[in-house]
DNA sequence: CTCATTTGACCAGC
DNA sequence: GCTGGTCAAATGAG
């Protein structure tokens, strides 16, 4: 119990501090972009690198948060609440026998209380296409369709884990007819596996794919995270409604007020740069980005975003 | 051989 | 009936 207090207090302060400073790098990014009209690209990668620690650290422990001993109340609407276990019991067999009746109650009804959030991801397209995608989450293509009034099909996206970890996540991905380097990704549900985001390593059979990218990020993340503590000067100041719930991530309020100018101009590299492993060319892209744990609410969460990938 | 992607078919919601 | 979302067999890549 005093435990749980404390560490929820703990996540607070963490969360705060990590806001704080990712506020400090957007403010720093902005002053050198209005400064200097057009920063170096060595001191935009920086601040991107520097946003995307701060971003990586805060979903670590929105994740910590959720999973964690303070146990927050279990996100009922967020999540499809039958089969999600975070308590690491997935019942593979169940969960293979019942893969139907979950679909049944997962793809139609569920599906719409599922935290959703759109980011416009921007490629360069002289980069191309292929290339690392470093986001920490893998996702395994499951569809693609042709979509009414749009140019381009839209693919679509689950969590390579999700019958070994059971993790519902999925994404879709659409090319915006306007701009062909913006594609627009909407995230559904959030990853329920410990893929990226935790330290335990894949069960039996690791996939090299993911093994190599999860041993990299998750000691970016690790690392991330380490560093922070170590360097944790606590501090109550400002802490205002931002950082009120440790399992519910809220967007600082730059965030979600200028979202576009912000996240426009200052938050290119919100997650990561990534680029797509894809070489079909209707196969145009699978990024991700850290998904946001437990957005909490019965709503489902909207959020866009536009990443700029040099 | 294993795993990911492709793609036509199916299903549910509007 | 139309459209978007998902399934699953076929196919391809490593």
């Amino acid at each position: 119990m005093e435990s749980g207090l404390s560490l929820t207090w703990e996540y607070r302060t963490l969360i705060d501090e990590l806001t704080q400073g990712m506020e400090k790098a957007k403010q720093l990014h902005f002053h050198l972009c209005s400064t200097t009209s057009s920063p170096s690209e060595a001191q935009d990668l920086l601040v991107q690198r520097i946003l995307s620690s701060y971003e990586k650290a805060l979903l670590i422990l929105k994740w910590r948060g959720s999973v964690g001993p303070a146990q927050v109340t279990a996100p009922a609407s967020g999540l499809p609440e039958s089969s999600v276990s975070v308590d690491g019991s997935p019942r593979s067999d169940d969960l293979n026998k019942n893969f139907k009746d979950h679909q049944e109650c997962s793809a139609s009804k569920k599906r719409k209380v599922q935290p959703t959030w759109t980011e416009q991801v921007r490629v360069n397209s002289e980069n191309g296409l292929d290339g690392p995608t470093d986001d920490g989450y893998s996702w395994r293509k499951y569809g693609q369709k042709d979509i009414l009034g749009a140019r381009y099909p839209r693919s679509y996206y689950r969590c390579t884990y999700r019958s070994v970890q059971n993790c519902w996540a999925t994404k879709q991905v659409q090319r915006s007819d306007d701009d062909p380097t913006i594609f627009e990704i909407t995230y559904k549900g959030t990853h329920t596996c410990n893929q990226s985001t935790t330290t335990v390593p894949p069960p039996a059979s690791p996939e090299k794919q993911e093994s190599k990218h999860n041993s990299h990020q998750t000691q970016q993340q690790n690392q991330a995270l380490l560093n922070f503590k170590a360097n944790l000067k606590v501090s109550t100041e400002n802490l205002d409604s931002n950082v009120t719930m440790p399992a519910q991530f809220s967007f600082p309020s730059t965030y979600t007020e200028n979202h576009d100018f912000l996240i426009n101009d200052h938050l290119g590299g919100y997650s990561q740069l990534f680029l797509s492993p894809a070489t079909s060319e209707t196969n145009y892209f699978s990024p991700a980005t850290y998904h946001m744990q437990n957005f909490g609410g019965n709503h489902s969460y909207q959020h866009s975003n536009l990443i700029l990938l040099r």
